[in-house]
DNA sequence: CGCCGACTTGACATTAATCAAATGTAGTGG
DNA sequence: CCACTACATTTGATTAATGTCAAGTCGGCG
């Protein structure tokens, strides 16, 4: 990040403390007083919001290196439930002594911005993908992004263990899980994939690119 | 804000320059280098993407006092294409001048931190609505949420012109003009509201409440 | 007055949801 | 190791919501 091991000493020093968060554990609810923002060192999560009528909806899923509770900054407190798919390890980051090293750190605050910045980008991919595509697409564009995250933390990007159920990606994807099955199988018939229970390899990632961008379908 | 008399006169002096903006002009395009922010003083954008496949998806509707440009922070160039709903009126603001003023100005910072975040929000409030909700709930959840903004500015809640078309709100919604039509319809026929090509008078905003909340539907 | 674009309305098609059942998988205790 | 249970996923049949296509109407503007 371009920071000074001063800079870096400074910054260690206020996200001392970590955190485990089993499985299925709650890092934070809807409605709880906001503190902290949450680094992921390890692990994945999942955040969604519910509604009054009772509908949830998974607003996204992070992994490590990403920073979970930037909704709350406005009012102060959380918009939405954060869970951890897997048992996973936080840092929490008490964003009053952020905010006091925001002063003396300039890169550090360019940082944050740049990561503030993305979520928005990220929330409006999605309401692309929401609003404009077909449930095939939207599948396509989802495994797609994943891998590309994955590849970026130098996994593979064809290859990689989903960490959350059909029925979150589905909700994420504003389709049911039945849809999700069947297109995963689709996908399988057409050689694009092999997937096994949360083993997923994506075989012809051309194809499943040109799906997500709309210019090609399949079937 | 609680900004000092000399805070405003620094923040003034980089935000002097006026920008006016006509009817369907063009305040950024997708890809442009990002140099400024904009505040809008006066009148309506939307902004909308554009897929590979030329989907294109509005992602929101801007009105006075809102920020523009803020999802272009972490690449150096716009995600979107940002365009005036009437003749309207923006303030430049150069974002590497603010970032100067915020080492010097705490509460200018914090501001604009909330600003960020409140898009954030915002934009988790569309995945909630184009992932969960039916066209009905939708269509009442967007005319609340422009009623409760305009009161917001201290205009009335239940009455006020619609600034975008038909087209812009259908393709904002995720669903097709023709069904916004109906839909205005059906809810002018349940005496909801009235509405006159863009003039919008809702009348019974309890109801309208309750659809958008997803605990009543009509018809 | 007449044209043009925006909006409305109607008939029909399609996508994905719903409902229902079957199958598979992981975990548990005998 | 093997039932046995609970839960997640798959598969099939049907339906409902919304999209698509095609006219038609309205309203503003030259």
């Amino acid at each position: 990040m371009g920071l000074t091991d001063v800079d870096m000493q400074q910054l260690d020093k206020i996200i001392g403390r970590r955190r485990k968060v089993a499985r299925d554990g709650i890092l934070y609810r809807m409605g709880a007083p906001f503190t902290n923002l949450f680094a992921i060192r390890l692990g994945h999560f999942k955040t969604y919001q519910i509604n009054r009528g009772g509908g949830q909806q998974v607003t996204g899923f992070q992994m490590a290196g990403e920073l979970l509770g930037m909704d709350a900054i406005s009012t102060d407190h959380h918009h939405c439930d954060a869970v951890a798919l897997e048992d996973s390890e936080v840092c929490e980051i008490p964003f009053p002594r952020l905010e006091e090293l925001f002063g003396h750190i300039p890169t550090l605050l360019r940082h944050f911005h740049r990561m503030m910045s993305q979520e928005i980008t990220r929330e409006q991919s999605v309401m692309l993908l929401l609003g404009n595509m077909r449930a095939e697409q939207r599948l396509a564009a989802f495994l797609i992004n994943l891998g590309s995250r994955y590849e970026a933390r130098g996994y593979c990007a064809t290859s990689f263990q989903l960490r959350m159920s059909r029925e979150d990606i589905g909700n994420y994807l504003g389709l049911t899980i039945e849809s999700i099955s069947r297109l995963l199988n689709k996908f399988k018939k057409n050689g694009l994939l092999k997937v096994n229970n949360r083993e997923m390899e994506i075989l012809d990632a051309v194809t499943l690119k040109a799906l997500a961008a709309g210019t090609r379908t399949c079937d």
